[in-house]
DNA sequence: AATTAAATGAGAATATTTTTCAACTAAACT
DNA sequence: AGTTTAGTTGAAAAATATTCTCATTTAATT
């Protein structure tokens, strides 16, 4: 298959496909390339439109199947905006919080799991057990502030 | 307009409305009943499916719009699963984070906001600006837990 | 009761996502 | 390097989900 883009994170993604006993089709791998360069989380259309420069012609089928494959395997994750869109972002499926900007749609790590220090106390003194939780800052990032008109 | 259920979370929904100069029709009031008669979180049929109930025939556009304008107006939060579904909650616009269970898609209230206690230097040393955060944990909850097979 | 601006319903129009299936291809095995 | 095989893809159709249009209705005000 078409290769010549290699780089560690189509390594990484390449190891959890072979893993599973999947391939690594040049589509999942445009994925890869696609999301883990764009500094922003990006749309189905974006991605698509992203894959589609690299390799012609390629189905929206795929890029759907591709991602929700992904999501499964903690290769990208699935982020929600307060206006109700949502978009892809590449991870390495490590347990990182996420601040995102709500003017270009930018994704940064948070540093610190706040969770971390607390614990579920209150929530298991309700009866309920935590599984899993997710933390979200929404904001402006720096260069977005700069950019600002006021 | 249709009366006979009324209760203080209508109340606080017609307030509202009243203030922004809309109207409280009976659909938007039977959309707050539903929701807020709900232990879980409902999806846009099942809201639907529950207006109808009390109202018979209704135009799910109307419940869309109704969703949409009651989401600006605080009066339902939009909670997002790990399965990329989403579901509504009534609430009263507090900054309330909540615990979302799993199995039953039920949603309580998560009484500390760990963010309250937490700064956001860390962000904010990244150039970023945080103008809100969304924390969710999820798990089981009580009575899921005792129905649970295992 | 009359007025008016806002809201609804029904269905059409869009948009989004999933499914189907024949053709294709990466990976494993000669 | 060629064969085999199971997994994958593309294209189009199908299924879902959401938004829009506009004539009719209604809550709130006068």
């Amino acid at each position: 298959m078409l290769r010549g883009f290699e780089c560690e994170h189509e390594l990484y993604a390449r190891e959890i496909l072979r893993k599973k006993g999947l391939k690594s089709t040049a589509q999942r791998l445009a994925v890869v390339h696609v999301l883990h360069t764009s500094e922003k989380s990006l749309s189905v259309g974006e991605i698509h439109d992203g894959v589609k420069k690299i390799l012609g012609t390629t189905g929206l089928a795929t890029i759907y199947r591709t991602l929700e494959m992904f999501e499964d395997l903690g290769i990208v994750k699935r982020l929600h905006f307060p206006d109700g869109g949502y978009g892809y972002t590449f991870s390495q499926g490590e347990h990182v919080h996420h601040m995102i900007c709500l003017a270009c749609r930018g994704v940064f790590d948070f540093p610190e799991c706040p969770i971390k220090s607390l614990d579920y106390t209150s929530a298991e003194s309700q009866g309920f057990y935590v599984e899993d939780h997710s933390i979200q800052l929404f904001g402006q990032c720096g260069k977005c502030r700069e950019q600002a008109v006021c």
